[in-house]
DNA sequence: TTACATGCAAACTGTTTGCAAATAT
DNA sequence: ATATTTGCAAACAGTTTGCATGTAA
């Protein structure tokens, strides 16, 4: 049992042919701890381990990981799309000097007291940002 | 006392010199109830209303505006930027289905039990989009 | 062998910028 | 008169797309 049969089992059950890009990507964003990615950092990363792949290899398969619910987009304001390898539902701390992101983790906070939603709608999900700057 | 008085006192105070492009704009944003606007959204109003603007002023403009205080920018992810007319503290409903941003009373909502911040860091605001679906 | 994935380059979208002409004070 | 603002067009960043080539099953 190695780690790519386990990789490469995952990106079955997803639905997606495990092939070596796809492999690779997977390899970097989910061996360690999680991570918020982008699609250039990805790439960047991909390249520091040897990997080559195409930027539009990289996107494409954002996309895929992210509709097979293996990542979680994050809306950050500007032009740039992050990703995060932690699915489950967690809230984010965002250094807006240095534009890192950081998880909350789930428990810490909570959320009570909202309204009823519209009829014919349920939630999603809740997108928490917590936006810190340097004190004063 | 009319209203043109009234908007070109508001933009003085922030600094910034009545221009008519600046007045036009601001009367589209700020005369009747909140609104959400993209920068394409409040170009093509303004032409509804016979002002003819750039598209880069109203660029300029919203970062003005955003910078002074009178809007405030809203992160949905996406390319595209939406401002809020309405800067109190408050959270919002997307409408995943339609992309329709709506207010979320303030005081309906809290938050509780955040964490320690980092050293030196204190919250700028929390950003909260509680994302909805059409029901399965 | 057949359907799917990749990579390149070109296209596209939203946004920003440089600069000459116009406007506010 | 002077500094600021505007508008155009070109530049720009991130992302997407079309299509020929390569790869997985």
């Amino acid at each position: 049992m190695n780690a790519n049969f386990t990789t490469a089992e995952k990106l079955r059950k997803a639905g997606l042919r495990p092939t070596q890009q796809r492999l690779a990507l997977a390899k970097v964003l989910f061996e360690g701890c999680d991570k918020h990615v982008s699609a250039e950092s990805l790439h960047e990363d991909a390249m520091k381990f040897g990997i080559s792949v195409s930027l539009a290899t990289v996107y494409n398969t954002l996309h895929q990981f992210k509709d097979a619910g293996l990542l979680r987009e994050v809306a950050i304001e500007g032009v740039r799309s992050y990703y995060d390898t932690n699915t489950s539902n967690h809230f984010h701390f965002f250094n807006e000097a240095d534009g890192e992101l950081y998880d909350i983790e789930p428990g810490d906070l909570k959320i009570s007291g909202l309204p009823n939603l519209p009829p014919g709608q349920e939630i999603d999900r809740i997108d928490v940002i917590v936006r810190l700057k340097n004190k004063a």
